[in-house]
DNA sequence: TTGATAATGATAGTTTTACTATTACATTTG
DNA sequence: CAAATGTAATAGTAAAACTATCATTATCAA
């Protein structure tokens, strides 16, 4: 059944790193209106015009509540972003299992990393669609701070680096001697969520054809085409 | 000579959309002063943490005298990524100015987009370095915005869709076939920029080499493999 | 050289956001 | 039932993001 993912999946709960949030959110009622609601809102005016206050009148909680559980507005991109790679990392877990071809498993990735997410079941308390969204105009907002160092220290983006290095065993696997597996797939992760930003709002960045998902299309192709074991292109024709 | 070019540029002047301003900050001293100011400002302390009342100290000149040339500080981050693409079109025509092959041509603009600038002679009163650890960590945020659009239509991002065009239509005369050519530009464009990020803050997330600049080889292998013409690798294995 | 015009400086004020503190009330749980 | 814990309501501060006003200085044409 196709479904069944899903609600396997809804049983168990993502786990976010708990240096995110002074209270774990999963752990309330109120917690999960606060996640819930700023997903709601932030995909609704976006990151910057996004505020505690804006969030306690939608949740109709008083703003002083949220910070018992975030401590700046900060945190909670954080949290929905570091929320999303885990989610993807079971996922991703999920469609590689079983799968005894590495190509397949590749494919398979690829398929989860640069496509729009299908419309599954909806686990608790999560707008899964939105939350992409999200995550393809803030997510880079959570990195691009001048806290990145210590954050990353206090394991903050354990749940992406996991995700890339998941992918990056893969293509170690079809080609061992590829030199840059990270690099390429976060180029590919990275890369797919701004193509799709490109498409709605700056389209001469872009490519984009009627009828097929190009966006997937293209980065299958160039994934598969770059860690092909044929000798190199023609990168010796300048120093 | 190796800096020719430099020298030839320090003559004309890079033309920024006049959307982007209230009064041309090349216009006079203390619009420059803006200008290199905040480069000097926002590469120190981070463009979150930049406000006009520190730019304003930093100069010596009074917030509000700001306020005359910028409508807002996100005005000024349009302003100096518009002013780097602008710079980075010229800098492009030079390198590929009397090169007869369009390989050849396309593996210069890949130098140029996705290495370190080199440091020449320095134009007028910006400092090219610290501009572009700006455009690698800043630039995204002058698109990833609620105003996008409305932006867009005033023309403000013309520079670096400009630019994009430029380098996809020599992949277009190497390859007339080719389905993505701004998809691939604007992939190894931001791709070069977030890897860079990456190295420096979250090295797992990519894969440096020493004694290399493995960035720019694997873009240029990246390209010139994916838009090579030969049958497609393996696309066909799953839907 | 003068006198009008525009550019800048100095100062001050408003609104909004980000965040903190305090107290009271409600709910769970042992 | 009491203690602990969670939530609401209210009030406040500090800084940021602007706006306004007027004095001063430089610019330049008559």
């Amino acid at each position: 059944m196709k479904n069944e993912l899903p609600i396997l999946l809804s049983k168990l709960n993502i786990q976010v790193n708990d240096k995110i949030y002074l209270k774990d959110p999963g752990s309330s009622e109120l917690g999960q209106r606060i996640v819930s609601g700023s997903i709601e809102l932030i995909d609704d005016i976006g990151f910057e015009n996004f505020t505690f206050r804006k969030l306690g009148q939608s949740i109709k909680s008083p703003e002083a509540s949220i910070y018992r559980y975030f401590e700046s507005k900060h945190k909670i991109l954080l949290y929905l972003t570091s929320w999303y790679w885990s989610w993807m990392e079971y996922k991703l877990a999920f469609a590689m299992a079983n799968v005894p071809s590495a190509k397949e498993r590749l494919m398979r990735s690829l398929s989860l990393l640069t496509s729009w997410p299908a419309i599954d079941g909806s686990i608790s308390h999560i707008n899964e669609s939105k939350l992409h969204s999200i995550v393809i105009k803030e997510s880079s907002k959570s990195y691009l701070t001048k806290d990145v160092d210590t954050e990353n220290k206090d394991g903050v983006f354990m749940g992406y680096k996991q995700l890339v290095a998941r992918v990056a065993e893969v293509i170690k696997e079809i080609n061992p001697e590829f030199k840059y597996p990270h690099m390429l797939i976060s180029t590919v992760i990275e890369g797919a969520h701004h193509q799709r930003y490109f498409a709605e709002h700056l389209p001469k960045l872009t490519d984009i054809l009627k009828g097929e998902d190009s966006i997937t299309e293209f980065y299958k192709d160039l994934v598969f085409k770059s860690i092909a074991k044929n000798g190199s292109t023609s990168t010796q024709l300048s120093k």
